[in-house]
DNA sequence: TTGATTTGATAACAAATGTTATCGCAGTCC
DNA sequence: GGACTGCGATAACATTTGTTATCAAATCAA
């Protein structure tokens, strides 16, 4: 995991020790709640196993926001840059090794970035990666049915269809775990 | 309009002089084509006055992303950044006075945003702003329905429903213009 | 293994929304 | 003034999707 971070972040050697001396690893079950909707966020999670889901309630039924696997980058953005509650749960779909940095500890690293136009860099495009991929998770909302929108998910993430519950990927998808069911059947008829 | 830029930038003077130098002004009628879908923006356009609608074809029927009106910036952001061919359309809506800077000419000014951490950090403050505003629209699809995301656009952009076509604003909140209608009317019966 | 819980499929019905067609009104152009 | 056009309201009907209930299969814990 640390090399995976490592290549991830331009710094130097000490700067790197420095950052990785915050770091800690942690082991849960599944359905551990790293961080719930109202809380104000504290910590940085990088997945080194296992896949979290981002998601918040809406009159007791959940909606999933985004899932999120191995060394991949999770937090509720929002709620850590103002210091405001969360709008949104991070809960662990499967047996997760997480590793994460807290958000205190992470501000003694704003100097190195300050410094480090490289650094800054791949800040900043992380950033556009993130707002472009809600674009057009949104576009696909806005123009395509969910038959669409499934297929999609098929073709793009096959380790959503693989690894989580269907009722969490109908709530993604924005329809309800029936109608998910048909969308299958209907695929399945459609084949035949 | 240079006042209101000059306010938004902190930079010197002298900064600001070989910013201003790069814009062009126009003044366009309504249903003008600023960036076509399928073309690699070059530009950034701030708007005087009138209003910009951003929108995408599926099919012949067109779908509304975002209005834009006095005082904003508006752009295919992915376009200009990637070089990329444009998902979106940017229409005026009204006629319009609108001011613009060639993607050529702002990246002249790139050395100064390098060497400027204020000016950074309200560039940075900016993509993080855009990609809230894009997660709660988008929050806003899978919560609420077209009634409540109406409802809420009278109160939150009340120039919206004043200055926009309401078959705009139905492919903006992604309903058809007969669902808004029946929107509109039941709200006016349940009133009295 | 057993019992409990979770997950997914299906049916029947209800509600929401889209589609098509028609009408009227207001502005605009000649 | 008259014809045309764009916009919005409405009705009738079709389609999509949600809701509730039930059952079966899979998973998990004791």
């Amino acid at each position: 995991m640390l090399e995976q971070l490592r290549k991830k972040f331009p710094m130097s050697d000490s700067q790197f020790a420095e950052f990785s001396g915050y770091l800690r690893k942690i082991e849960v079950p599944a359905k551990t709640i790293l961080l719930k909707e109202g809380e104000v966020a504290k910590k940085i999670f990088f997945i080194e196993k296992g896949c979290v889901r981002v998601w918040f309630n809406n009159d007791g039924k959940d909606l999933t926001m985004q899932f999120f696997f191995e060394q991949e980058t999770v937090a509720s953005i929002e709620s850590l840059k103002k210091g405001i509650p969360s709008l949104l749960t991070l809960e662990t779909i499967e047996p997760c090794v997480i590793w994460y940095i807290s958000k205190q500890d992470l501000d003694k690293m704003l100097p190195v970035l300050e410094s480090t136009p490289e650094l800054r860099n791949v800040f900043i495009n992380n950033l556009f990666d993130r707002m472009f991929h809600y674009m057009n998770h949104f576009f696909s909302f806005l123009r395509d049915s969910p038959l669409k929108r499934y297929q999609a998910l098929i073709l793009e993430k096959p380790m959503v269809i693989q690894r989580i519950p269907q009722h969490y990927i109908a709530s993604y998808l924005g329809v309800s775990s029936v109608h998910l069911s048909r969308i299958k059947s209907q695929l399945i008829r459609e084949k035949r």
